[in-house]
RNA sequence: GCGGAUGUGGUGGAAUUGGUAGACACGCUAGCCUUAGGAGCUAGUGCCGUUAAGGCGUGAAGGUUCAAGUCCUUUCAUCCGCACCA
């Protein structure tokens, strides 16, 4: 009577054996060569773990399972993310304090991971909530404090007003908290609160500059640049006319001064005040209000700009033209120096602005278009000047000559008093359309440099288009009636189609959409001295000119700012300062670490701005460490995210009394190996590299970077595609998988295989039941051989098949699994059982080439299915465990093919295949190839034209 | 708006350097078997074509090539990130 598979009784039975035995307990100091995977911080909620948790922990337990096979001393950690607003509001709620709630999630936390059968490391686990760890987590905010990175500002913050809270520009998504982004939550508004920084942006270019190097999902890489984002430019500052004040404003565009012709200050800028004459303080005001009254996201999201001039006026530093100073919302305090200057013609916003409020619009940058220059040959300077002639019925008139279509035109001659006198006299000339019933200039000036056959010369031509439109189709005689070219009448959308000049076709484009702002780079134009410049040279240059003249500094921006740390809440590490009357601000010292968090009753912020720890008069009241007197604790706390920037590095000596870490141990097992997560691909990650950094300055790790391979896993949703949410009700548990009888095998080896990590999981009901099958077929397959008598193979051949196949198996998994290709690793297993069910039909028996056979599938399935591996193994006659040094080396003489399926086209169309051992000449395959009966046929009464030859792979007739 | 990613059967997804498209599963169809189960086994399953011969097929349209899912150009759709960043 064979056993059947029954997931119900071995995994649990391993998972006792694997704690009694240690298996999973990792020796930190350990001479093997090391690996540590592991996945993000965990939350512990009430809930327990989902589908999510579940997807990650295997990813990173697969890649631990598989190096502790091959050898390394590998490390799984395990800890929890334990402070914060659920567990705080829960107290709130029901009364049971923090403290008690998580000591009695955390135990339902330890039979859920084991029932998954992650390899965790139990003996090292941490949690952050406890006073031995946030003991550490104050003394990082002691040691920036120390250095400098960490300082106290008052600053407008965006704050939660659901959780009572500040929260960093990392936590607030789409405009919400990152804790209530529902539907119905509010968004998240400004205020104005003392708080604690951390200088992260100090940090700025190294974080940007190290990204490149990392081996990380791209997606998360790119992220991050953006979340720094870098910009180099420049301050340039304007005099204000008649005034000891001076704007400075940030630009990246240094080179479109000459076209600057107003300047926008933030309304909320320190300037705005002294700037406003008497005649526009009633119209400013009124503005300051409206502005005040309407929320960040309304601003952010408004489609028109709006804004209202100072009455003052500043010098432009570059030429000395005075231009009006302007308030408006578009511009933000927060970014670059609070003020810009407005080049309407190359900057999309300035441009609207300046068309609302009828301001003057300066093209100084031109775009250029690179024809056919002939070398040696001289270059002449033209302007030239054309026309969009448009009809009464809508049509566009072109020209059709040598060159192809284009709008009429020419050149500015020297007796035309200007451009529109010119262009006047240009349509005239070559079309007889007289009866023009407006003409203005349109579209951008472009410059068009190449060589003109008919002149014999390279022109560098600067061109003016106009709009012009006819009052009626009265035309006199022209140049059309001379035979030089051909004229045209067009509807709008056969006009682009036509055209034949680049130039032409942007100036066409920039007339249909009626935009003139053009923000790429270009030739220099109306810029005195700097004209016929390229843009980027000119930038340089100008603000070479401007910092001598002492007007200019070159900049460095960054998008990203500090990091606000003060958090308004009970249940976090409070942080380790004391106030004191007489020495003001005081850090805790060291040996009065750690600042415990007082037992409450009631938890609720004090609704004053201020954490429940205000209430707490016995724990508030201290005296000062300097110098004895009275003095009281700061009761914000430490945003939770400082708690996991640096769990990493606690994971490595977990109990140490005396130090945060030792350096040895750290410097040996950082940088962690891989790391995977669904979620954070700024905040924490940002956070984590920073903190890294920051010790590594410290010279307490010789590694700037945490993590060596970060893999930025997809979600699992609902088979619909949303996402399972507590609020729907449509989770899916694990643990209810597992307890139908399924299995965690089942589930993990499901979860690995239904798409590539990186993409999300639709949730697939029939998806366990499928994997399940598999590990089915793999038990009874063994249980079948077990039963075999006991002897040799005898088939020769049947042997090189098994181990041929064994081999290539191998071989594939093992590179699957370092290329984090799970899905195909599986895939490629269960194609070879499938093949084993056909070799056992031919000979089956208990000898050394099947148990050969057996034990490989055995160990490469372990990583995924540990449960079903350990089993099988001990049944194969093994008395270790299968989930330490097991893994195979590959056999390379197994993995030549016997015989190679070379492809046989006619065409490049596949008509036939043919088997040949692999290496045969060249001559014999084409020769067996064209004694195919299919082939015959297709190269009846043909030439062959051509014989394309890929040696073991494919013959190409081509006829 | 900017940046990035992805489009392959009924479904999830495979496919080194361009070289047999659809591996492996799910589902479906037919049959077998039985201690009737959430089973197991066998065969089939891209589309059109009665079988066959053949033709068509990787979001769409062009192109390069003996040969294109893969390279180039244009375009459409979906998802993600940032979002007035000067």
């Amino acid at each position: 009577m064979t056993r059947r598979y029954s997931p119900r009784d071995i995994e649990p039975k391993w998972q006792a054996v694997w704690e009694s035995e240690g298996t999973y307990t990792t020796n930190l100091n350990s001479n093997k060569p090391k690996y540590i995977a592991m996945s993000m911080f965990n939350y512990p909620s009430g809930s327990g773990i989902h589908i999510g948790h579940a997807m990650n922990y295997t990813i990173s337990d697969v890649k631990a399972r598989f190096k502790r096979q091959q050898g390394y001393e590998s490390y799984h950690p395990v800890g929890w993310d334990a402070f914060g607003l659920p567990a705080e509001n829960f107290a709130i709620k029901s009364g049971v304090s923090p403290q008690q709630s998580m000591a009695e999630i955390i135990p339902g936390y330890h039979k859920q991971y084991k029932a998954m059968g992650w390899s965790n490391d139990w003996q090292k686990e941490i949690a952050t909530h406890l006073p031995e760890y946030y003991r550490w987590t104050q003394s990082i905010f002691s040691q920036m404090y120390k250095h400098g990175l960490a300082y106290q500002a008052s600053r407008l913050q965006w704050w939660c007003s659901i959780d009572n809270t500040v929260l960093a520009n990392e936590q607030v998504i789409d405009g919400k908290c990152w804790r209530h982004d529902g539907p119905n939550d509010p968004l998240v508004e400004k205020k104005e609160i003392k708080q604690w920084f951390f200088k992260i942006t100090e940090y700025a270019e190294e974080l940007l500059e190290a990204i490149d190097d990392l081996d990380w999902t791209e997606s998360v890489k790119l992220a991050q640049k953006n979340w720094i984002g870098k910009s180099q430019g420049a301050e340039i500052d304007f005099q204000v006319a008649n005034s000891k004040h001076k704007i400075t404003v940030f630009t990246t565009r240094a080179d479109t001064i000459f076209g600057a012709t107003f300047l926008v200050l933030a309304p909320e800028h320190g300037l705005v005040k002294d700037l406003t004459t008497k005649n526009q303080k009633t119209k400013v005001n009124n503005y300051l209000k409206q502005v005040a009254t309407k929320s960040e996201l309304e601003r952010q999201t408004a489609k028109e700009k709006t804004g209202v001039f100072l009455g003052s006026y500043a010098v432009n530093p570059i030429n000395g033209e005075a231009i009006p100073v302007y308030i408006a919302d578009y511009v933000l305090l927060n970014y670059g120096s609070g003020a810009i200057m407005a080049v309407p013609a190359h900057d999309e916003r300035d441009y609207q602005f300046a068309k609302k409020y009828k301001l003057p619009i300066r093209q100084v940058v031109a775009q250029y278009f690179l024809g056919n220059p002939k070398e040696d040959i001289a270059t002449v300077n033209r302007q030239v000047v054309d026309a969009i002639v448009r009809n009464q019925k809508g049509q566009y008139l072109l020209i059709k000559d040598l060159d192809g279509y284009h709008f009429c035109g020419g050149g500015v001659e020297s007796t035309d008093l200007d451009n529109r006198a010119a262009i006047r006299r240009e349509v005239i000339e070559e079309t007889g359309y007289h009866d023009i019933k407006s003409l203005k200039p349109v579209a951008q000036q472009t410059i068009f440099y190449g060589y003109r056959a008919t002149k014999n010369r390279n022109q560098r031509t600067l061109g003016q288009f106009f709009e012009v439109i006819l009052a009626s189709d009265q035309q006199i005689d022209n140049e059309s009636n001379t035979g030089k070219h051909t004229l045209h009448w067009f509807n709008k959308d056969e006009v682009l189609n036509k055209l034949a000049w680049d130039s032409h076709v942007k100036a066409f484009e920039q007339y249909l959409n009626s935009t003139s702002c053009y923000s790429g780079e270009g030739l220099m134009i109306n810029s005195a001295e700097f004209d016929d410049l390229t843009s980027d040279q000119a930038r340089e240059q100008i603000i070479r000119q401007l910092s001598k003249q002492g007007w200019a500094r070159e900049k460095i921006n960054y998008r990203m700012k500090d990091w606000s740390v003060s958090r308004q809440r009970y249940w976090g590490a409070p942080i380790p300062i004391i106030y004191c009357q007489k020495c003001g601000t005081v850090l805790v010292p060291d040996a009065d670490l750690p600042v415990i968090i007082p037992e409450l009753e009631d938890f609720a912020p004090s609704g004053d701005g201020h954490s429940a720890l205000a209430r707490a008069k016995d724990w508030l009241k201290v005296s000062c460490p300097k110098c004895g007197g009275p003095a009281e604790r700061e009761t914000d706390t430490l945003d939770t995210y400082i708690c996991s920037s640096w769990y990493m590095l606690r994971y490595i000596d977990p109990h140490n009394q005396v130090k945060i870490f030792d350096t040895d141990l750290v410097n040996k097992w950082l940088p962690i190996d891989f790391y995977n997560g669904a979620d954070h691909a700024t905040a924490h990650l940002l956070y984590a590299r920073f903190i890294t950094r920051f010790f590594n300055k410290l010279g307490q790790i010789n590694h700037p970077e945490p993590f060596k391979q970060m893999l930025y896993n997809g979600k699992v949703t609902s088979s619909d595609g949303s996402m399972f949410s507590k609020s729907k009700g449509n989770g899916i548990d694990p643990l209810e998988i597992i307890n139908q009888g399924y299995g965690a095998d089942a589930l993990r080896t499901y979860l690995m295989f239904a798409a590539p990590l990186e993409l999300s999981v639709r949730w697939d009901p029939k998806g366990v039941p499928g994997v399940y099958r598999f590990l089915n077929r793999v038990w009874t397959l063994i249980q079948a051989y077990l039963e075999q008598d006991k002897h040799q193979l005898t088939d020769k051949k049947l042997r090189y098949d098994i181990l041929h196949a064994t081999n290539l198996m191998v071989d594939k998994v093992s590179k699957d699994l370092n290329l984090n290709q799970y899905n195909t690793a599986i895939a490629t297993m269960m194609a070879y059982l499938n093949d084993l069910y056909r070799f056992k039909d031919q000979e089956f028996n208990q000898g050394q080439v099947w148990q050969t056979a057996f034990e490989n599938l055995i160990v490469c399935l372990a990583p995924f299915a540990p449960h079903i591996s350990e089993e099988l193994w001990h049944q194969l006659g093994h008395t270790t465990s299968v989930h330490k040094d097991s893994w195979p080396e590959v056999d390379k003489s197994y993995l030549v093919d016997k015989t190679v399926t070379i492809v046989i086209q006619v065409n490049g169309k596949v008509r036939a295949t043919l088997k040949v051992k692999p290496g045969e000449t060249e001559s014999l395959v084409i020769g067996l190839a064209k004694k195919d009966n299919k082939i015959k046929e297709y190269l009846a009464k043909k030439d062959i034209k051509k014989t394309i030859y890929l040696p073991d792979k494919l013959v190409n007739f081509v006829v």
